[in-house]
DNA sequence: GTCTATAGCCAGATAGAC
DNA sequence: GTCTATCTGGCTATAGAC
């Protein structure tokens, strides 16, 4: 296969300690402990850490693109399948694996890096204006209601709950708002 | 007066990094630097990179609380107040310097750090909850709206905003989030 | 109060043996 | 493919002179 045990190993931990420490605070020496590798596995199967950073970063995006395919395309109204996205299991607490990057001043430096990112947000957005415009076409939510600046609204409601639910350290906050928006939206109901 | 002017800088300057780089990405050697400070300074008026941190960032959330009282104590209805302190001039893609602290580790792990934040969130939810309140208790607002909840949800929409400004590299998901979320206010109203 | 010197440790990577 | 040895430089702090 194209990728050994040691290289999928280096990759898995490098996202877990993304996703826990971000960029900045990761070293190359936390992820091959984590990974039980030595230096020159490291640096045979990548270049150096932003070369793994980069597989990782662009690993984590796709399964999040995924994640949320699975309610977004699933069955029911689109108030149905927002409010299934929205309340589905998170690790709250751990916060978003993708946005938590945004804060990471060398991540957002690098073009590379930070393109995946930025693409995952606008695939997001743009998922969810579609789901939003279907039910303004079907008469579910009122023609008044602007896909696109309501789908960004959706989307900042999920990364600021994380951010509130970190700084309270309960999930309570995050509840809250995604509750608020929800209540907000079912308003839009015809 | 009680603080010098070289600690001043010293504190000023760790504000800068802070919000450039967040806790883990400032060195105290960088601090000195930015303040034109010796390592003899920082350590005679401060006792380590903590406890510089610790001013620095109460002195911050002690900032974001006296401007967000600007708008959300200012003249005019709930609405007018909430979309004042949401259309405020703001330095949209750096961030907001306390909701990125939540991403530091060592900070979220350090209570002393901690409080600070945490508290600037549970006080401005629950002023913006207060806001919400006047509004539907003199009949601006839809009697079924839950000020709690709602409140929430415009800390988020802030605090997510950012997350996507600085995703994109552009201003625009945070207004795009912020219209958003003022119009479904809107068809809250009477 | 501020300076320089020093110290121990870690980051990030290279070299070359096996 | 993986290992150990090695290197340069930065981090964080202490010591003690001025």
């Amino acid at each position: 296969m194209s990728t050994s045990e040691t290289s999928e190993r280096l990759i898995e931990s490098t996202r877990e300690l993304l996703w826990e420490r971000g960029y900045v605070g990761t070293s190359p020496k936390a992820i091959q402990q984590r990974a039980g590798a030595g230096q020159g596995s490291m640096y045979h199967h990548f270049s150096g850490k932003p070369d793994l950073a980069l597989t990782a970063i662009r690993r984590t995006a796709e399964e999040m693109r995924g994640k949320a395919e699975q309610q977004l395309g699933g069955p029911g109204t689109a108030v149905e399948r927002i409010t299934a996205y929205l309340r589905r299991e998170r690790d709250v607490l751990k916060g978003c694996p993708v946005g938590r990057l945004t804060q990471d001043p060398d991540v957002m430096a690098d073009a590379a890096l930070r393109a995946p990112v930025d693409e995952t947000f606008v695939w997001l957005r743009g998922r969810l204006a579609e789901v939003l415009a279907e039910g303004v076409a079907c008469g579910e939510l009122s023609a008044g209601l602007d896909p696109a600046v309501t789908a960004a609204t959706v989307v900042a409601v999920l990364q600021g709950g994380y951010v509130l639910a970190r700084a309270a350290g309960s999930t309570a906050p995050f509840e809250q708002a995604v509750d608020g928006v929800l209540g907000l939206l079912a308003a839009q109901s015809s």
